[in-house]
DNA sequence: CAAATAGTGTCTCTAAGACAATATCAC
DNA sequence: GTGATATTGTCTTAGAGACACTATTTG
């Protein structure tokens, strides 16, 4: 085997072009809106991170955060890493929307990206995006407009960024899609967003990550919005309550205060039947 | 904005660390079995593109074909270019299975993979993996056994490759392994066949590749069989062609010179209702 | 006719969607 | 009681799975 070795210590890594290589995280949370009537529960929406750039390129354009991969760690232990420095806390999950890897998507050179989905819980997101920092969360609207392209609204206090995108192809869940405007958008991520996007819609179908948006114990009703939020639909109580059923069990708890029946806790049950 | 053109001036990206990128190809056939009643059908099974490694490291062990991504192309051009090299034919579909980046998995150095699957219809399959050639298909068979772990079995001639992983995780429709046995396959290989297994598996049941497998126009009972071969579950023929037809048109064509009733050809439909 | 596959009809059971009705809290 | 949400019951319909049956070719 010392043929292996001789031929380890003369390889030379250098003789290929190499890229640099980044995470980009599309950190998700749910919000409630305000809301006068207090006997009244609030609507939620989803809101995505965004961070000003303070340099160039694309100075104070608003991007994903993300940094590069050291060679010491997988790009999800990256993208872990970037998340928790960039929101200040744990994503409860983290799930690979796939590599973006257009020569010219970064005019700093050759960097190519794999980008994640990361939810962040409510309650954890409120220790970001502050008025002071540069991270806000916007508000996420996704639609198909009548003429079949998608519009991707992005919205926080006076800022507003609109993106359109047409779609390029889909498969295994997930729709590509290509920029017709990228709405003020840094890099290419206006479409690493959509895609993102369409992935966690076909997820939540099959309560796939809805739980990872609330606290470990919840109401029906909660997780309930928390889907309709998500895949921009609604559906009957009724009918959520007899699917959902085999993936929550009860808890003993009920929630306090609110001024109209009280609802039972639910916690997520882990083996599913 | 000559602001932003010094900053990219004196912007020098070999200030960071970077990994080689490469592009691997999984890739799938159907093959008929050998038979010896012509008048029966033959069963069909599963195939998957090896390569046997000429050089260091894992000289002569099996490996998925691919190569480095070049400067001027994305990862799927990558990944279309190898393909279309190793198997001397255009894949009809090309999906990525996702970025594999542990920092240890080639001994070579700091080698990152996006793993494709690609399909190649029977037809096509046929012109590669000749005997002369180091390319060679092999049978696969991948189950749990009883307890809870993947076996992943590689068959050619008399070489049989035989892996066993552990379930990782899983979201968005994949699951990830980890690798306990490589069976003799090289670097990862093991993790991302089995990877890239789950994804094909689980796109089958809503009927999304499986058209890729056939030519363009075929029976229903090819197509019905590329399913079952792909998940290893049988159906039945009134229900699998209830569910089919939405995606399915007819043609005026019938196979001929079976040995029993002729089957009319069907094509797929582009649009589905 | 026999062997083999192609293709259809229909029964049952389950799950999804719609809708109505009842329960329980704060005020 | 009123306003609001929580929770359950059930009717209807669509679809999946199982199974029996008919049709068509070659030898």
């Amino acid at each position: 085997m010392s043929d292996e070795k001789d031929f380890l210590k003369t390889y030379r890594q250098d003789d290929y072009p190499r890229p640099s290589v980044t995470a980009d995280i599309v950190a998700f949370t749910i919000r409630e809106e305000e809301n006068d009537n207090y006997r009244q529960n609030s609507g939620t929406k989803l809101a995505l991170l965004l961070i000003r750039r303070g340099g160039h390129p694309f100075k104070d354009c608003w991007a994903l955060p993300g940094g590069f991969l050291n060679p010491d760690e997988t790009i999800e232990q990256c993208a872990l890493r970037e998340a928790e420095e960039e929101t200040a806390v744990k994503p409860v999950s983290l799930l690979s929307v796939g590599l973006f890897s257009e020569p010219d998507r970064d005019p700093r050179g050759w960097i190519i990206s794999n980008a994640f989905v990361s939810v962040i819980s409510e309650e954890q997101a409120q220790q970001s995006g502050d008025d002071a920092s540069d991270a806000q969360w916007f508000d996420v609207d996704f639609v198909q407009d009548a003429g079949g392209d998608y519009i991707l609204t992005l919205c926080y206090r006076d800022v507003t960024l609109r993106a359109v995108l047409e779609e390029e192809g889909s498969g295994f869940g997930k729709t590509s899609f290509r920029i017709k405007e990228s709405g003020g958008l840094a890099f290419d991520h206006a479409r690493i967003i959509a895609t993102a996007l369409s992935m966690l819609r076909s997820g939540a179908r099959e309560f796939e990550h809805i739980f990872d948006f609330l606290p470990e114990t919840f109401t029906l009703t909660q997780l309930q919005k928390v889907q309709e939020t998500i895949m921009n639909i609604s559906v009957l109580p009724a009918n959520f309550r007899r699917k959902i059923a085999a993936y929550v069990e009860e808890t003993d708890a009920f929630t306090q205060g609110a001024g109209h029946r009280p609802a039972k806790l639910y916690r997520r049950k882990t083996v599913k039947g």
